[in-house]
DNA sequence: GGTTGATCAGACCATCTGGTCTGTTCCGAA
DNA sequence: TTCGGAACAGACCAGATGGTCTGATCAACC
């Protein structure tokens, strides 16, 4: 694929994204984002083979970019901090700096919509969604097991279960962002979940000068 | 409005809901709501003056049942127990119940969908759905207030801000839910936020014996 | 028994939509 | 310089879609 066409491909992919965030999948038409993205017709259908085909090469699209921004997140705090609290707290920290920047705050979960939108799509489709969250929900289980190794939590709680519980944090409070209208949201769920963390893993006191 | 003709509509409104909760709003055809409800056309079109229209009854009408739902789920904890964190753990155990139970989990939350949709529907339809999450979060701000009237929480937090983190939780867990085709994972989130609740508001150390 | 309005049934229509097809441009390799 | 394929541009089409309209049915009420 040449530069060029490379370049009409990611046109097409980020206005179809921006348009399926605010309208739904189903809700925009090809010719929405055709006029979006500034492309004509027969660009569209020479990169993708159909509509269905748009939909899934969009969630892959979407899902590696997504994967690659958290993926950096953890190693720069691996990198930056000892101990898995301190890490974690970064890696959340660099997050709602993400969610609050009116320049990186997304406007929705793409995964999300797919799932709203279920039917629409196939079985391929429906396990990329469902890999990209496994994928998120794994790097932080890796986290939160370090955590519980290192500290035993002040109540019973599963790694798995603190992972599932941020996901869910962050996905119902980008919905609450959205009907609210009111963009800081979702970063405060995030703060409110480290809130509980530290109720979970409370600071060994320390020396006091 | 006779007998008849407000069976009919409630037939429409309930296959419109089941299909949008599968498809997307965007995602339903009005054929497609007329096949599943076994109504005519004519008769759709007597109910509603268009397709429009029906996006604003029927988020309405499921926004009645929705919050009358949650009135009855705090009434009856307010009857049968006495202190704000009894009755909280009433209102949460009811409301897990219900996501657990096949015969009334529900396949997703109508506010969310809309929201994520939100550019097809008018201001006034987007105003009903933030009402309705501003009815949720409302509810229970006024339990978690009575409960940090009643006992300083080990951590500082806002009523506000514990209640929009349970509305999070439920959404965030309805869409992995979904994605992951696990039907008791939105309940979990529930328990979790409960065991939150516990860190926060310890019980005071009762007499063993 | 006749009238009236609510409640439909379903043919019909204009527009929209996804997708095709033909022709053109452009660019790198030979 | 030529040539072949990638990368379009945009007219065109068949089917789907939202919505209209005419007429039928039926219960209630005078």
């Amino acid at each position: 694929m040449s530069r060029k066409g490379e370049q009409s491909r990611e046109r097409i992919l980020a206005a179809a994204k921006e348009l399926a965030l605010r309208k739904g999948f189903a809700g925009m038409s090809v010719d929405d984002i055709l006029a979006a993205a500034g492309v004509s017709k027969g660009a569209f259908f020479h990169h993708f083979r159909s509509r269905a085909d748009l939909a899934a090469q969009l969630i892959r699209w979407y899902a590696e970019a997504d994967i690659r921004m958290l993926r950096t997140l953890v190693a720069e705090a691996e990198a930056a901090q000892d101990g898995a609290m301190a890490q974690l707290l970064q890696i959340l920290g660099a997050f709602e700096a993400q969610l609050r920047d009116p320049g990186t705050a997304p406007r929705g979960c793409m995964y999300a919509l797919y799932s709203y939108e279920e039917e629409q799509f196939d079985e391929e489709v429906r396990a990329l969604v469902a890999e990209a969250f496994r994928a998120w929900t794994a790097l932080f289980i890796r986290k939160f097991q370090e955590m519980i190794d290192a500290q035993p939590p002040a109540r019973p709680v599963t790694a798995k279960a603190l992972a599932e519980m941020f996901v869910s944090v962050i996905e119902g409070g980008l919905i609450l962002q959205r009907a609210h209208g009111i963009p800081g949201l979702a970063a405060r769920q995030s703060a409110q979940f480290r809130g509980y963390l530290e109720l979970l893993f409370p600071r060994p006191p320390q020396a006091e000068g």
